[in-house]
RNA sequence: GCCGCCUUAGCUCAGAUGGUUAGAGCGAUCGCCUUGUAAGCGAUAGGUCGUCGGUUCGAUUCCGACAGGCGGCUCCA
């Protein structure tokens, strides 16, 4: 995804004589050390980077790393919030410093200061950056023993608690301090030699402020000291730099872009869905056009899995507390499940998950092994408390609706299920235009064993089990250790969006748990009593999820087959409005979603407005085309073909939504 | 939940450093215009300035609480 991801040269290294400095040896060696691709660093034999002031104890060969690499740009963004943190210290003497490291994309740096940051602040902030990176300060590295590190730092408590951490640190801590000996980084001003501000920090470092080129400050928030909550919070300030200003503004340019995309935005632009304050934080209302996105979702998703071999089944919103005792989701998911209420004594509770409830309908009689797998379906609406603070547009909602299914069958079987089910929900996801994946495969912390209940066995064979699975897809798997629900590890699906960016989607979960928790039973062909494992699943997650995904994913232009309206006609004076009524009667009775625009409003503000709405099929027709029985298409990129018999273009709309075609409909398919 | 910021018309936003009648564009309604690929012209309606409480002669403006939103952190079965 980044801009500035040039093909790098092939790798050369140079050769460092004992005692000389890098720098050096790069300079004889005709380096670039100026501009993006000029070297910043230098990497060791032991793909070790290392400053380029670095002098070998014995003879090295290094490899030279460019402003513009990914580790370049890691090493320009860790000093970049270096030279924040300086101006930071320097404009408000006594901020206590946390850590600043590089992330995707730029870096931030944690302070404690007398009071949080303001957007003026951060602007002052910047211009003094902005003079420390004009002075070109040398960055120098300085051994350190630990006891020195705290007399110098005695009053900066943060850095005395990662010297305290050195040998654990990991992460984004080890920017700091690391396994061996620590060592500060001194500002150094380049005419008097004068030391003017230092951190302890492991480094590297580009070898002067000046190889800064582009840098912005983007947002200061607060951020738990060493990310927890039992701890203080601090005030950390993001900021982005890349190698060039070129790359700057092609990073803020992305940036725009994802803000046009934002489903909260669209969703008010489309009339898809609204959040009225007067029903509460995170629950949606769809409106009639969202309506018709969500409707053709769950139809679709509804018959696939009937297609599958899934029964579809339905249970109520609420049950009795004491199910979700039995299933163990309370007491562990308490705080994130509606308060209890209290019906003729009897404690109730909104459900948050339908595994419990699909439990009784499999329980409901005596089942063979003959019926197994037996999957069993449900579009379920569960409502959970999600903090306040958490709350986002339709990705973090209070009450969903998800697509949620629950494979019964025997252990043996688990594996071929999983696999069916793995291929099902990425071929679904590809019904829907995501065809870019990768998958995570999250398993037990076995340090936090009250997290989760089982046997060491069951947790090992399930996870060995979804593992294998994971694997023979082919997709690239991503360990998430510690990601596991309380009852069994996960498989989960992330796919890429239009723009890059990873959404999880579906799950799939196999748990040994709730089945012997709730005593399910088949009886084997050998008479005796077994019990079934059962597989978790979702496909879309939460079809209002999804709906935001999606409609980021395309930037509100749906598809055909799922755009509110498909299909929009637009006279060029009133005289065609009969003409455009009696094709949009046509386009119905194929199924089409059809409106012509018959307001007051002239052509050309008619096509703007459709444009707006992104309906992909504008049907235009004027005299010449009433005369000829024929209208003239526009599509949404702006493309045209004129004069189509209406026969020809109904086949065409027709075809295309039937297809379910993904594409945007533009001129040059058809043509 | 925590920290910071925000809340003015259906939408996007101006505005008054506490003082009689709070503005614009879009949208809506009505009228004129009758039109060939992204905004024709005009008029009208629309706001107890998020809610509640406090300070004040007077609060949309200052203070507090609450609700909702935004950006992060923590969390995400």
């Amino acid at each position: 995804m980044s801009a500035s991801a040039r093909p790098t040269a092939p790798a050369q290294t140079v050769a460092v004589a004992a005692g000389e400095m890098a720098l050096d040896a790069l300079r004889v060696a005709g380096v670039e050390l100026t501009g993006p691709h000029g070297a910043v660093v230098v990497r060791d034999a032991d793909g070790v980077l290392r400053d380029l002031a670095w002098a070998p104890d014995s003879d090295a060969e290094v490899e030279p790393v460019a402003a513009d690499s990914p580790d370049g740009l890691a090493v320009l963004r860790h000093s970049a919030a270096h030279a924040m943190a300086q101006a930071v210290q320097e404009l408000y003497p006594g901020t206590l410093l946390g850590i600043g490291p590089p992330i995707e994309d730029g870096f931030y740096y944690d302070f404690l200061p007398s009071r949080p940051f303001t957007p003026e602040d951060l602007t002052a902030i910047e211009k003094k950056m902005g003079e420390i990176i004009k002075a070109g300060q040398l960055f120098v590295r300085r051994p350190i023993d630990d006891d020195a590190a705290r007399a110098e730092l005695a009053n900066e408590k943060f850095k005395l608690e990662l010297i305290g951490l050195k040998s654990t640190a990991t992460g984004e801590e080890a920017t700091e301090v690391g396994a061996g000996g620590l060592t500060m980084y001194d500002n150094v001003d380049a005419k008097t030699g004068e030391r003017v501000w230092t951190d302890l920090c492991r480094g590297p470092h580009l070898a002067t402020t000046r190889r800064i080129p582009a840098v912005k400050l983007m947002r200061s928030a607060a951020a738990y000291w060493r990310g927890s909550e039992k701890n203080e919070q601090l005030q950390r300030i993001y900021g982005t730099a890349w190698a060039t200003r070129d790359d700057l503004k092609a990073h803020l340019n992305r940036l725009e872009e994802a803000a046009k995309r934002d489903h909260r935005k669209l969703g008010i632009e489309l009339d898809l869905f609204s959040f009225p304050d007067e029903l509460g934080s995170g629950l949606p209302v769809f409106h009639p056009k969202g309506g018709i996105l969500r409707r053709e979702l769950e139809d679709y998703v509804r018959q696939r899995h009937i297609d599958e071999g899934f029964d579809f089944v339905s249970t109520p919103h609420i049950s009795k507390a004491d199910l979700f005792y039995t299933s163990g989701h309370l007491p562990y998911y308490a705080d994130t499940m509606f308060p209890p209420m209290d019906v003729d004594g009897i404690e109730y509770r909104l459900k948050a998950m339908n595994c419990p409830l699909h439990n009784l309908i499999y329980q409901s009689r005596g089942r063979s092994y003959r019926e197994l797998p037996l999957r069993l379906f449900e579009l379920g609406a569960v409502y959970r408390y999600e903090k306040s603070g958490v709350v986002h547009g339709l990705t973090r909602v209070r009450g969903l609706t998800m697509d949620d299914s629950h494979s019964y069958c025997t252990a043996e079987q688990a594996p071929g299920e999983i696999r069916k089910l793995l291929e099902f929900l990425l071929g679904l996801l590809r019904d829907f235009g995501l065809d870019d994946f990768y998958l995570e495969l999250s398993t037990r912390d076995d340090s936090k064993p009250d997290k989760f209940i089982g046997s060491d066995e069951d947790w090992a064979q399930a996870t060995a089990v979804l593992e294998e699975v994971a694997r023979e897809s082919g997709l690239e798997l991503v360990p998430d250790p510690g990601g596991a629900a309380y009852y069994g590890p996960k498989i989960s699906v992330q796919a890429r969006d239009a723009i890059g960016r990873t959404w999880q989607m579906s799950t799939v979960q196999l748990d040994f748990n709730q089945p012997a928790r709730f005593e399910l039973e088949y009886q084997a062909a050998d008479g005796t009593r077994q019990q079934p494992v059962m597989i978790h699943s979702a496909k879309f997650g939460s079809v209002e999820r999804f709906i935001g995904v999606l409609t980021e994913h395309y930037a509100g232009a749906f598809p055909a087959w799922l755009s509110p309206v498909q299909v929009i006609g637009i006279p060029i004076s009133e005289e065609q409005n009969g003409y455009l009524d009696d094709v949009a009667r046509r386009l119905r009775a194929r199924g089409l979603r059809v409106e012509v625009d018959d307001s007051a409003d002239r052509m050309q503000k008619k096509i703007r407005n459709a444009q707006r709405q992104k309906v992909p099929f504008m049907l235009i027709a004027g005299e010449t085309d009433a005369d000829a029985g024929a209208v003239s298409f526009r599509y949404r990129d702006g493309t045209q073909r004129n004069a189509i018999p209406i026969e020809t273009a109904i086949d065409e709309i027709a075809d295309t939504v039937a297809r379910r075609s993904n594409s945007s409909p533009t001129a040059e398919l058809y043509g």
